[in-house]
DNA sequence: ATGATTGCAAAACATTTGCATTCTA
DNA sequence: TAGAATGCAAATGTTTTGCAATCAT
């Protein structure tokens, strides 16, 4: 609870019923369930007696995003799934076949592109490594 | 024009006119654009007296793209960029101020990937690294 | 009290699809 | 001429938005 009001107020979001219901939402999906779409939230909110307007999942995913407290992703062309931003650098294999999503880690790489990016004058703000697989090698 | 029949041809596609113009437009648009969405691509048409239905283009990517004809990315949310199929392996630096797209190379970065999937039981089918910066590192 | 936030429904898009018509081989 | 491809418009699915009502400080 009060992590969550923390939280918040560090993004420089003002308090709101909605809005920790949505930021605990994407909490307590962890670590299981990490790339939620907005309807995921709505229906689990729905669920749990907590009605809630899908067009606010989105307004308030939006200032999530903004604030740097989750991440938007475009795995597929939609609708988009949301994971809340843990710091630690990570990418995606996503199964074409069965749509399972698996993390992975490569710090060095993500350290040599943002070097890499440098060199040519830009400033990296996102790192979006996607593998899209099949099973079986 | 015979290089277009025979790719159509080699990608087991039946050669009409539509698929013609919409291989024409992406061939075209090369090397200065070579992202473009489904829209460009019937605006580019239209603009030079070639009618064509967009839902007609919308399919004939989709089938280009089934082919390896045509790779669709997702930088936004939407709409989808298409883009020739090289063969070389790249990825995208996309610039979030100016909507700026730049191509980038790391073959043995693709090749280690691959690799590492394939240690965990899976087939590469698909590889998107997107870089998003700003300007002025 | 005042300005921000929400719900709701409508709008805005991007994309897909059904079906009658028109092409291609 | 048979089966595939197209145009068009309607349907779909996602996301955004306008506005009146409600909430947070």
């Amino acid at each position: 609870m009060t992590s969550i009001n923390q939280t918040l107020r560090q993004a420089g979001l003002k308090i709101t019923l909605s809005r920790v219901k949505v930021l605990q939402t994407l909490m307590d999906a962890e670590p299981k369930r990490r790339h939620l779409t907005a309807e995921d939230v709505y229906k689990e909110l729905v669920a749990n007696d907590e009605p809630i307007g899908l067009g606010t999942i989105y307004r308030i995913l939006a200032q999530f995003e903004e604030a740097n407290l989750v991440v938007r992703h475009h795995f597929t062309s939609s609708p988009a799934n949301f994971e809340l931003a843990r710091g630690r650098q990570h990418y995606h294999m996503v199964c074409e076949e069965s749509g399972e999503i698996v993390e992975l880690t490569d710090t060095a790489l993500y350290e040599q592109k943002k070097r890499e990016v440098e060199q040519l004058g830009y400033k990296l703000v996102g790192f979006n490594l996607v593998l899209y697989v099949e099973e079986g090698s």
